[in-house]
DNA sequence: AATGAGCACAACCGCCCTTGG
DNA sequence: TCCAAGGGCGGTTGTGCTCAT
């Protein structure tokens, strides 16, 4: 389209930083916060280009970022939340703190991506290569249902990755002085996080919200505790961690009193509506239906969802799933290529007498998996 | 010791979306 | 409503390092 560039290229240095550079860099934004970016490099000194020091800043001199190895659970993370997502790294970054999307990219890139191919899965679809060869009504349906729920949860996620800039700019814009920080009487209200519109927020956590200026991470995605599950009253935290989801799938009112109750947040209602979730219920209904059908695996015998029910999803399936065989594979050394076959197998793959029902259970498995994951993410959001 | 392949990761490129005039 | 600027995002490239030969 020709767009003209962002900066005229004439005598601006390209390539790696040097470490005065990246002084001058972090000494202004410290200073005075890095506003127009275009503009930044001629005020600090910098011969770049204002693109050149914005992704220097996001990718590598934020205070915030982690660096170094990643840890299981992160790549556990990548994993399942690109099995959602795809190469939303920006969305998956939003559920590893401290971690960039560039990074993520890389990382997925260079080691995930390759043992996921080493063991047969193919790194796009998260399913394995012979999948074809599985296809069947059954199993077209159940994939049917589970693109249904990755579509709901790609739209949530989004939701919550702008509501993270939004915090972030927010945050930014308080410390340099823009804003007046949270009151003590409002810093109960948690960050704006698309958690206040799927969960039952934990009040604990949202009070627990140190606010803008403390602790720098927030909560988004808050798991509560069911209180009211008959099996699990004595379970330790641990134990009993389930999920529970708001039924909010029955009228748009719902929905939007929570938002309200929760955290007040109306640019989060109004994500919702530029999402056009909230006005579009039979889709999110039926959705949360398929949702829920996918997790309870009861495809063939559910009645209406009930609104008033919230759903619960188990945690204890994070444990399995191609997933964790890949992880296992990471942790143990396993002999990847020849252990694939077998994994696959028994993922699915196999020509086993009941393959068709250990691919079912495998997938149910490793998607309940993700879900656990997005929905009891931290997904704090790394401020600035 | 030299060298080439493979790997890891920082940085760049170009497209797209958002925003404000 | 249109348009341009700013910024975000995902894909790709460049460069330096490690290791095997």
């Amino acid at each position: 389209m020709g767009r003209s560039p962002c900066c005229d290229k004439v005598g601006l240095k390209k390539g790696p930083w040097t470490p005065e550079e990246d002084q001058k860099l972090l000494a202004y934004i410290e200073e005075h916060g890095h506003g127009s970016w275009r503009a930044l490099p001629a005020k600090a000194g910098l011969q770049r280009c204002g693109k050149s020091c914005r992704l220097r800043w996001t990718n590598y001199l934020r205070p915030d970022i982690k660096r170094g190895k990643f840890s299981l659970q992160e790549e556990q993370t990548i994993i399942q939340l690109h099995a959602l997502l795809g190469n939303r790294w920006s969305a998956i970054a939003t559920h590893l703190p401290k971690r960039t999307d560039n990074e993520i990219k890389n990382y997925w890139n260079t080691h995930l991506k390759k043992r996921l191919a080493k063991m047969g899965i193919d790194p796009v679809t998260h399913k394995p290569k012979n999948d074809a060869l599985l296809s069947s009504d059954g199993q077209n349906k159940n994939s049917a249902n589970l693109s249904h729920m990755a579509q709901w949860e790609s739209a949530r996620l989004e939701a919550e990755a702008r509501l993270v800039r939004e915090s972030k700019l927010r945050s930014h814009s308080f410390q340099l002085g823009l804003i007046p920080p949270p009151s003590a009487s409002s810093s109960s209200v948690p960050p704006p996080a698309s958690a206040s519109a799927q969960f039952i927020v934990n009040k604990t956590s949202a009070n627990n919200w140190t606010g803008i200026g403390g602790d720098l991470e927030s909560p988004t995605s808050t798991v509560t505790f069911s209180e009211n599950n008959n099996n699990n009253n004595s379970a330790p935290p641990m134990m009993m961690s389930m999920i529970e989801f708001v039924g909010s799938s029955g009228s748009s009112d719902h929905q939007a009193s929570l938002i309200k109750e929760e955290g007040e947040n109306n640019n989060l209602q109004k994500d919702w509506n530029k999402l056009g979730l909230e006005n579009s219920l039979s889709f999110t209904s039926s959705t949360l239906h398929h949702h829920d059908m996918a997790i309870s695996m009861e495809a063939a015998a559910e009645g209406p969802w009930n609104p008033d029910e919230s759903f619960r999803v188990n945690n204890s399936t994070m444990e399995e799933g191609f997933t964790n065989l890949l992880l296992n594979d990471s942790i143990g050394d396993r002999p990847s290529l020849s252990d694939s076959g077998k994994d696959s197998e028994n993922s699915g793959g196999g020509d086993g007498g009941d393959s068709g029902s250990d691919y079912y259970q495998d997938n149910k498995n490793y998607w309940n998996s993700i879900l656990n994951l997005v929905n009891s993410s931290p997904s704090t959001s790394p401020m600035f």
